[in-house]
DNA sequence: CTGTTAGCGCATTCAT
DNA sequence: ATGAATGCGCTAACAG
């Protein structure tokens, strides 16, 4: 900025002026703009943050998996929102290790960053609470927040699955099985729980036999499903957890010539196309992003008495997909 | 940072130095240590970057469209290699407008990023040329850099291309279909000119009204493959140019129960399970952000001399799957 | 081993 | 309308 202020006669002070548009005589600033572009002059944004004291105008996006499409279209949404106010995304991969998430927003927070948005990667995250935080907001997306205050987006995962079950059964079956993730996660619990329901509210219980909660992912689904498929009492349909191991029970279905009917959350592309009838519960995973966006922009306009207003929860309604025969 | 040193009876100098892991007896250590816990300080990295005068430990990615799943795995790699390194990764999404990249790069570079990688939108980027960057390192991903040197990583795109045709062809095939892309992009051109060459190769030329250089999605796509394969003299077979075209195209097949048999760029899960024979080019999305990430690091470490060595290009190899009967 | 001085690049405040 | 002094939080360089 010396440099350019050299260059065009004038003092650091009118430059700075300039670049922020402030009042400075016309002639004056055609001189410093002319300095500035032969020079090739960009003003230094970590000194200007120094100085104003501000955070760094950028928010911290932790997630756990950015591999898996719910997470990169969750980031998407969060990319749109902040850009539309100018803040830039920073971006973070926690593989689900509780550890690297501690690391990486106590990075985050050292950086300066205006706000975080965290996809939890476990049960519990002291590290996540507003005093370990020093004041930096923090929204919770997908899973929410255990033990601390803090806003949150989730998903409609217990009225979605209920909703799909429900739709199964209306169809006749009567032996639905549910395969999916470890009860550990929130969203594997609800979903459980909507399978759960939708069997009780139409006077049925699942049979405990048809119930796997071990798969993760479509090898481990496929192999379950094998097995559930495979025996002589089979069920006539399957509720899957995540488009994981829907896809992973479809493969089982596929390589046994079953006609299992699927049910399962996420939509996922080609399911209208496959061999068995499939019904999907299909929510805007960018939707989530963009609210996740939101609240904490809100959150970051209230200033440091954030606390103000107590947490906050918004949950991405769902919507039942049948497709097929 | 002075509050900690005052709390502790020691000036900040001596807590800069604990926070550096600097010689500090042990029992001053544990004092400040112990202040920095109860005080819950974090030492502000934006003063330190200034301080110290290098680059802000954050590398800048810009991408096309974080939507599509060949961009967030491209992410994911360029983060796991930043990760090992301790840098963090800024993201953009340019949505392929030109205009927005070249704000966003700017963005990045008052920022202080070690340096950007950068798939391009459009086909001509002199802002990304070494003398607007100003020194900061930019690799170029996917597409190559035109007019300007800079290192690249790119895929196969020719050669993936050539094979997968040849092997349609090496099928028996003789009326093999192109759709695909506009070719203003490098590597929609490059894989038109691989389904060429694989059909030179066999004595062959492609039939011009085989070829639909239109779709750019799964729709336009699907109408194309329609209009191709409802004729009387319609293709047996389709090189499609990308996933979304592949899809766009089994919808056509799919819903006139045809037998054409399908080849693409890009591996797509459930590829193995369509109603007909698929050959697909497969590679490695995230090795082209490790790759990426690996060069750009590289020249970082170099430090400010960096046009020592001149632009390296790399290429990540594609192989060939076919699936089905 | 620890403290003092000075300055990174910028902008607020007060002068002119 | 412009400039000079001052300090954001941190650390290199130099004392002691």
């Amino acid at each position: 900025m010396r440099d350019v202020a050299a260059r065009a006669g004038v003092s650091a002070m009118t430059v700075s002026r300039v670049l922020k548009d402030e009042r400075v005589s016309a002639t004056t600033r055609e001189r410093v703009l002319a300095a500035v572009r032969e020079l090739g002059y960009r003003r230094n944004e970590v000194a200007r943050t120094l100085r104003l004291g501000r955070p760094s105008g950028m928010i911290g996006l932790v997630v756990t998996n950015l591999g898996n499409p719910f997470y990169s279209r969750l980031a998407l949404g969060a990319e749109s929102v902040a850009e539309e106010y100018g803040l830039r995304l920073v971006l973070g991969n926690t593989a689900s290790q509780v550890q690297r998430e501690r690391e990486l927003v106590e990075d985050l927070i050292s950086r300066r960053v205006d706000g975080v948005i965290v996809v939890p990667a476990g049960a519990a995250h002291p590290h996540l609470s507003p005093a370990t935080l020093g004041g930096t907001p923090v929204v919770f997306a997908s899973q929410p927040p255990s033990e601390i205050e803090a806003d949150a987006v989730l998903v409609d995962d217990f009225g979605g699955a209920r909703e799909a079950t429900a739709q199964v059964l209306s169809e006749g079956h009567r032996s639905v099985g549910f395969l999916g993730n470890p009860p550990g996660l929130f969203t594997a619990a609800e979903r459980f729980r909507g399978y759960w329901a939708a069997h009780e509210e139409a006077g049925l219980t699942p049979h405990e036999e048809w119930v796997r909660r071990g798969p993760h992912d479509i090898s481990t689904a496929e192999a379950a499903a094998m097995e559930l498929l495979d025996g002589e009492d089979a069920p006539t349909a399957l509720f899957c957890s995540n488009n994981r191991i829907t896809l992973g029970a479809y493969r089982a279905v596929w390589r046994l010539g079953a006609s299992t009917a699927l049910a399962g959350f996420d939509d996922f592309e080609m399911a209208d196309m496959l061999q068995v009838p499939v019904t999907v519960v299909s929510y805007d995973a960018e939707e989530v992003g963009r609210r996740a966006a939101r609240l904490l922009l809100d959150r970051i306009e209230q200033g440091p008495d954030a606390s103000a207003g107590s947490a906050r929860r918004t949950v991405v309604p769902t919507s039942v997909v049948r497709y097929g025969a």
